[in-house]
Parts: structure tokens; C-alpha cells; sequence
DNA sequence: TTTTATAGTTAGACTAATCTAATAATTTAG
DNA sequence: CTAAATTATTAGATTAGTCTAACTATAAAA
């Protein structure tokens, strides 16, 4: 019972409309907050939102927030996973830069095609975050839980592995490639100095070192 | 000075006229022939040609045929360069078979990014041709000749290089391997026999061996 | 060379997506 | 609890691409 293709413009909508009511505590939005998000005039959103009604993606009432129906949250999902999956691509296997894969993943994201994507995940190694450590939703459209927390709020003792960075300036991530510090380098807490807040942690077998606040800040981890 | 970036249609549009006016002695071809192999009518072609004809990407008027300009051709021949590129990587990458490739390269030819086709050329390994064995077009939009020949139309006599098959079923692949034929194997027609268009040809310094005009069919040389 | 058949074009309408301007509902503040 | 401010919707136009039906060139045949 596959719905009718929906169009470009129909798919960026319900994934706007997904990220902005997933950001609210009623798991909601309105027809400005979609304007201002996809760069159009609020006019055309409500025209959409009365489409996207008749097509049982979303429940919405004039004058009222919107939110999305099963099917439609499945949908955006599935969009999701394919951005995030063809962001991998990009960066693993294409060398673009963090920063340089979301644009050209908005376009790749919109081929209609199921095995092209089965394929491209296993391709890629069935990865489970993107480049910026976004998870990637599994086939059935299942968003595992973000486990991700950044290196300062985590526990001291376990050991953590780092999927992704908050901060992608070149600075940074030239520091971390100094330190030998990538996605999936295994990280422990050894000590954490109350009067800074900073960290001494421990890599592999490395000497251990100490990190400010606003490194750990910025450092996502797994555990 | 790059034209501002053509439409999915408009694209269709300049490819369907590049392939039929390829095929024509004149380099030209007519509204019919366009309406029939975009599978859409005549009208809707005419309307597009006076499009693409203030875009100056064909140079075309009332009643006579059409050409693309030289800028038009460019600009086509670059989207198949896109579409043999995806067709590769659909292919080698991703394991689809020679004939699924191209329905999923119909969408992925329209992905804007020069960029991206850049990578992904090099990426593959800069690939001469696309899995049916169509030459890839050079990144400046030089499309070199075709210059393959399937061994039934070959002169006998001369040395050629295997550099692809027509037909790539198991059944066919089983039996090169068998015969000890690959990419890049030398191979000489001896002999051609009248009677049922057989060739009796030579690889390498093994025995020379006989071989039906299926087989010579579907295998492709280049010399 | 005139007629007929074929091919191509214009006219007018439709759908999807967008906009501006005008109007209406809902919220927020006094 | 009314009035102003905000937010959202309708009305009407526009652009891209498509269609059918009616008309017009051009080419082919008699």
C-alpha cells in the first residue's frame, strides 16, 4: 500500500515540518515556523499543509499547529535516513569536507529508489551516524534513540567512543587530528578537575592528557 | 559565464535531441521524433523549443528541424557524461546489473554539482566506459569516438582488445572465464567461416578455438 | 501541379508551486 | 474583556510544464 510518489517539494516539507515539531515539546509547529525554515511565504504553506492533509501526512486545522500523522513521520524519516546515508557516501568515500556534503545531500536525497539506498548502506558499511553524528535511521524507518552526549557531561571511569564533533571549525578539528582523535577513537575519563571543569582523559594506549571545558564540550560520544 | 542552471525538464529536453541527432546524417531531429522518445506530445515539444531557442541552446525554426547550438551540445553532452559516471558506480559499486543502472541514472544525471562528478570520477578510477560500454564524455565535454566494434564486425586478421561484453548474464560471463577471456585479453579473428558467420580466433598462444556469432555478438574490442 | 496526407503550431485550459495584497482568526496587552 | 498586534488564510496572478482540439505548413502522391 505504497502512497503515491510525493513530490520535491511535498518531501521538503514534511522533512521541515518533522525537524521543527521534533524541536517542540508538543511535537507541533506552524505554517511561519515552516515558512521562515524552507524560505518561502507563509501563503504558500498553508496551501501545502491543505494538500498534505488531504494526503493523510499531516493532522492540521485551520489556524491551528500542525503536526504529522504515522505515515506521515514515516515518510520524513525515511528521507532523513537517505540524507544522512548519502552524507556518508560524501564524506567517506568522497572526501568532502564535514561542512561541504549537507547541500548536495539535499538533492541526492530525492531519488526515488528503495534499493538504491538498501544498497548504499551496505556499501558503506551499514553505518549508524553520519558525518556530523546525526543516527541514521534503519530500513523500517526506526530513528534509534541519540545516545550521543558530549565528552563533559559523560561518566568518569567508562569508556566512551567519539561519533561526531558540535563545533567543525578548522581549528578544531585540526587540534583533534593532532591529538589522533577521529570518529570511533575510544575515549575514558580519568579525572575531572572541579575547579575548571577540565579533563584529564586517556586514548588507547596514549599518555593521557588534560582537555579544557570547551573541548569536551564540543567532542560527541557514545558509550 | 555559465547559464543559469536548466531545469530536469529543459535537460531531458537537450539530451533527448542529442542522442536522436546524433543518430540522423544532418545532426538534426523533429518535434515528432522528440515527442515519441520523451514519451510526452508534440505540442509540449514545440513550447520547448522556443524555449531552449531564447536560451540559444538550439537553433530552430518554425516547421523546419532542430540542432542543438554548440553550447547546447555541450551542455548535453555533459549530463551524460553525469549519467554514464552514476551508471559506473550503480554498476561497480553497488553491484545492480548492467541493465538496471539506468532508470536510477535517469535521476541521479540531474544532481547539480560539478564538484560531486569531479570526485566521483576519480573516485571510480576515471573510467573510460559506462557498464553497456558507452564512452564517458572528458570533464571539458569531449566525447572520444567510439571506437569499439563487436568481434562479429571485426577485420580478420588484425589484433583487437576485449574491453566489454553486450551481454552480461551469468551463463555468457561463466563462459568467458572459462575460455580464459577478460578485459583486456588479445584476441585474433583467424578465420571467418561464411557458412554461419562462426570465427575461428587465437588468444594469447593458446590453441586457437572456434566461436558462434552469439558469442562474437557480445563481446566488445577495441583495437 | 493540384490535392491529400503528414507533421507542426497556436489557442486555450489544467496542475503544481509560488507570490502579493487583502482579509480573518487568534493571542497578547492594556 | 475589549483593542492592538500577530499570525494565518483566501483571492487572484504568475511561471513551468503539460494536454486536447483546432488550425496551418510542408511533403508526397496522383
Amino acid at each position: 500500500m505504497k502512497a503515491t510518489q510525493l513530490s520535491f517539494t511535498e518531501e521538503n516539507y514534511l522533512k521541515a515540518i518533522y525537524s521543527l515539531s521534533e524541536r517542540s515539546a508538543s511535537f507541533d509547529t506552524s505554517t511561519s515556523e515552516i515558512a521562515e525554515k524552507i524560505q518561502t511565504k507563509p501563503p504558500s504553506v498553508s496551501d501545502m499543509f491543505r494538500k498534505l492533509t488531504e494526503k493523510k501526512l499531516i493532522t492540521y486545522e485551520k489556524y491551528k499547529r500542525v503536526q504529522l500523522t504515522k505515515t506521515g513521520k514515516q515518510v520524513a524519516i525515511l528521507i532523513i535516513r537517505k540524507h544522512r546515508l548519502w552524507e556518508v557516501f560524501l564524506h567517506d568515500k568522497l572526501h568532502f569536507a564535514w561542512d561541504e556534503v549537507h547541500e548536495v545531500a539535499e538533492q541526492l536525497e530525492h531519488i526515488h529508489s528503495e534499493e538504491l539506498i538498501l544498497r548504499l548502506e551496505k556499501f558503506l558499511g551499514y553505518p549508524k551516524y553520519d558525518p556530523h553524528g546525526d543516527p541514521i535511521p534503519s530500513s523500517n524507518g526506526e530513528l534509534r534513540p541519540n545516545q550521543r552526549a558530549t565528552l563533559s557531561e559523560v561518566e568518569v571511569g567508562r569508556q566512551y567512543q567519539v561519533v561526531g564533533v558540535k563545533d567543525s571549525s578548522n581549528v578544531f578539528l585540526q587540534y583533534l587530528q593532532q591529538i589522533n582523535v577521529g570518529i570511533g577513537t575510544k575515549v575514558r575519563v580519568i579525572e575531572r578537575i572541579a575547579f575548571d571543569d577540565s579533563l584529564k582523559i586517556s586514548l588507547k594506549k596514549d599518555q593521557p592528557l588534560t582537555v579544557s571545558k570547551k573541548f569536551s564540550d564540543n567532542v560527541l560520544v557514545t558509550s
